[in-house]
DNA sequence: AGAACTAATTAACAAAAGATAATTAATTAC
DNA sequence: GTAATTAATTATCTTTTGTTAATTAGTTCT
């Protein structure tokens, strides 16, 4: 239970929640641990569960037309993930999830949130709350690539997550920054140059 | 009141409300005109309100460091938009928002919105269905830039808003796909010569 | 209709990015 | 600890984009 103290902080869940509110959602989600390199649910599935991240770090990746690996998104902890093709679109997932360290999740399936969201008022209303944190996330990340360069989203990503370079290899890295690990260098060596100016 | 129609199959708004829960959100909106080219509201805005395009078309743009224009989002009809700026960070509006046709709105202040949601519990259910239709639209957008080439991300944008040629000018909408002007125009040159194969 | 203004295209050049391959660094596996 | 593997950097070359300016097309105003 003391694992959701975080979720509480950073969604407001439990903001205007009693102990008796949060209980009747908690007991309906399920924790799971994953190692690193373990795969969550593969292209193709049709999982329907909401995560949130208590520890650890996601990547959700697939394949161009030329068969590379892209990137889309990471996820650390204290962030929500889920299937947002069949969630959005009732689609397969276009997306593999994978755990890129030992990463440990609370889930609820949809039909349970909804249920349970249905059921009691409280947790409906703060329902928005992790909506909008995700609308501000992707939000923040279109700014990115139409008011800034990629050096600048880059400058910028590492402040937000100054972690991201200890725990992310770079080339996850430059594709979630919608370019090439080798231009990523680049970038990453023009900087320092600057530096030494 | 008819006016809302189209909101309602958009967003299912009234999906599950009945014509009286309808209305208790209805008499708390305001309709408003603005002529083409008129500011709805500018750079500096706090204005709180959440906007609902019934007709017409606007744009929400800002000046970067060199002093250029860069158009962000362009809103159709059936779309809502408000002062993100305001109502994420608190903050006063980088943007300005114009009218770039004859456009009708609907709007309603974020407090009144609240107020009417904390009151009417299907209202409050039918919250997520605006909400997740944003997220989708600003998901959509962050895959366009990760996944795709400037030229396949203009395609794709033509193909999800066929009229967009005719309604908003190339460096408008060259700004929303986060290239310049003169690249667009290249852009599709190279298409048109693509297609004379 | 013509003048004035704005938008879009084109041209020319510089800067950055993509692609591929080679090299170096770092990590993983035995 | 060394070999094998994978990641990151660097090099080379091609393609694309950005920038600025000139030209052409299209709008708007009177």
């Amino acid at each position: 239970m003391l694992t959701f103290e975080r979720l509480k902080k950073i969604y407001q869940f439990g903001k205007n929640l009693s102990p008796t509110d949060l209980h009747a959602f908690i007991k309906h989600t399920h924790s799971q641990e994953f190692g690193q390199g373990e795969i969550i649910f593969p292209e193709g599935s049709t999982n329907d569960n909401v995560y949130f991240i208590n520890k650890g770090l996601i990547r959700i990746f697939t394949f161009n037309e030329n068969g590379d690996e892209i990137t889309f998104r990471i996820v650390a902890e204290g962030q929500i993930f889920a299937n947002a093709d069949y969630l959005f679109y009732n689609k397969a997932s276009r997306f593999t999830f994978e755990a890129l360290e030992d990463t440990k999740v609370h889930f609820i399936s949809y039909e349970d949130l909804q249920a349970v969201l249905d059921r009691n008022i409280k947790l409906e209303k703060n329902r928005k709350f992790a909506l909008l944190s995700l609308l501000k996330e992707s939000n923040e990340r279109v700014e990115s690539f139409v008011l800034m360069t990629p050096e600048e989203r880059y400058l910028s990503f590492v402040k937000k997550f100054p972690s991201i370079n200890n725990r992310v290899k770079d080339k996850h890295l430059a594709s979630v920054l919608g370019i090439t690990p080798v231009s990523l260098s680049r970038i990453r060596k023009r900087i320092s140059q600057k530096q030494n100016d």
